[in-house]
DNA sequence: GATGAATGAGTATTCATTCAT
DNA sequence: CATGAATGAATACTCATTCAT
């Protein structure tokens, strides 16, 4: 969650069909997950990437057109675990306390993997034209999870208002998490229960519940 | 809100003690707060600063160490925006709704002056050590500002779990503020009303009350 | 001789393995020490020397870290050229004069080559830290292959005083050089003669005989 | 020795007549001296300088009409240490060694006040073009004293040959002086009685005679 | 396809010098 | 005379990207 991207606009310059290719991409990728994690922004060249990755630089550029869509990938990851998280939470969205946890616990895993890598993501690397894009299949998906755990919540059909409210509560959550990660504070049991507080308050009141 | 900073930890090379002088700072602050806000981070070039600010490259130097100087004394520039607009909600937080209004509305108010300049501010721009500082003068008074409210709407004492919630809120707005920015959504009404809906609901709900 | 120095501290960024890079790194030495002896320090600019080595500035960066760098690769060679010398005339050195007449002259050829060259390499560029270090291997030979000849000329075992002497004799011989060069009078008659003539004078007492 | 020049080729802009001016400029030569002894070339800027000396910059172009001029007067200072000393010597040069110790002694001396500033002289600043100007007075009346000390060596009058011998003589030294000075080895007594040999024996030599 | 040598536009920063006050 | 704010040409060095091998 957060950086909000789906369809890089830039996207790699060719698919690796073989499978070799497939193994170089991702070498590349996680060369350049592992240096913005580790060494921040400023230590990421494409020169510098290709050489970690055990690549030329030629070769990165075969697959990558230049590198800010290096970048893009890098982020595409990250958005598929947040999917991934929401996707399993709207399952128990009938409890807003337990699709609340849900969501707070798996989005707090998913920042864990690459601890600095986020932050990185977030305050340095600059964002591509995409990054706001209110229809990238992403944010389209992602908000559309929410929504729909409202509607299960309220236990009747999906209403339009629900997407409003679904934005602001995305939002929220995003703010939260990131700016907890920033402190290093991710892991404080007031976070998550206060963040759970939040989100089960605002799924209920967005369904037309209160809670205790 | 948002990038959390106060002093910077970069200070200026001197301050600047004649009128000329001063003159001349203020104008590389704006020149710069422009080209940040209307051309991006990758625009945002020493050189170009001075020539916007119609000072030659020296005079920059003169007051700015370095580069990431200058980006600072910007970014605390708004940080002060934003608590100006927290101090005032304070006195309504007996009502969460007065509060909420008060602080979203401003907040929104604080982003729409230079639209393009937090997002550079928050997605691009090179943050400095300091920006996470949870210790930082900003950050300390802008959470207390938040746990006071609570306090105020709780009607008793201040308590020290106050600041946890206000921590949680505080970043919640923070996120859906920058990121409706980001989408260009700032106006959106839908944005406004449900973000203050959030606040009061969080609010009334840290205060131990339950909002209808 | 003169500018004392053996293995450069700022080693090269990366050797040039492929025949290619070797003729790139000739070309920028080259163009380096050409600058030096015909333009001066002053007009010794890393993008000068790339120009005129008819390279870009980049490849100058790829095998060189820094200016001073390069300085010391021109140095070295220069080292390399006194060193011949003295080796070529440790075998004469039975006989004071003709030692004293092969150094000389030696030397005097030597700084013949790039006239200018070592005047700029004393008077003007900076020095780097090993410059002065007695423990080069550079110094450590050059001052070595002097107090061989001190006791080659004795027709003795070497002794540790011996090296005390080649030191002062080396130094002095470096004044006289470098001071003639800076005048421009090094091919003066009276110069090599008189030298010679100091030369011989201090191998034989040295070596404790007199001098008729 | 060393660093040969006496008038200035870039003259003071103008000569200090009141005793204020003399002090501004003293102050300024002062801490020149200071920061190049201490702070080396790269330290040695004329803003600093003029920081040092507790003047504006522009009182300091007000005396020197560029950087260049200001270090020919910290030099200037050197080079009259020098000549007293030969002056001084002048009247024992009728016992090689005498005249030997005193000169050695003497400018071993010169050369302790500021130890680190003739290195950074010799190795670091750029020498002005008068440098090597055999007709300045100072280089005229240092070799002269060589050339009469010879001449009251050999009991006899001056010979025009004697001045090609003072040249190498005085060449010779200046290399073993500072080459000592630069390894750190100024005060090892090795260095000074091998040095005042090597005076002694080619003074007796330039005069004719043998020491034993 | 892979390689890595080469490119060169671009950038932050310094510092000698001027000149309005 | 003194001040110090302002100037701006000059420079070392980086790094995304290309392309000959």
């Amino acid at each position: 969650m957060s950086t909000r991207i789906a369809k890089p606009a830039r996207a790699m310059r060719k698919l690796p069909r073989q499978a070799r290719s497939r193994i170089t991409v991702e070498a590349i990728v996680d060369a350049g997950a592992r240096i913005l994690s580790d060494e921040g922004w400023a230590a990421f060249t494409t020169n510098r990437v290709a050489e970690v990755a055990g690549v030329s630089i030629g070769s990165l550029y075969q697959y990558f057109p230049d590198k800010l869509s290096l970048v893009d990938a890098i982020r595409s990851r990250h958005l598929e675990d947040s999917l991934v998280v929401l996707r399993a939470a709207k399952a128990k969205a009938h409890s807003p306390l337990d699709f609340a946890a849900t969501v707070v616990r798996g989005l707090i895993a998913a920042h864990t993997r690459y601890p600095g890598l986020h932050r990185i993501l977030l305050d340095e690397a600059p964002a591509p034209q995409a990054y706001r894009d209110p229809k990238s299949d992403f944010e389209i998906e992602f908000i559309g999870l929410y929504a729909e755990a409202i509607a299960v919540c309220r236990g009747g059909a999906a209403a339009p208002a629900d997407r409003d409210k679904a934005l602001i509560l995305s939002d929220a959550v995003d703010g939260a998490i990131h700016n907890a990660a920033r402190r290093g504070g991710l892991h404080d049991p007031a976070v998550e229960s206060g963040l759970i507080r939040l989100v089960s308050l605002c799924l209920a009141d967005a369904a037309g519940k209160v809670v205790s």
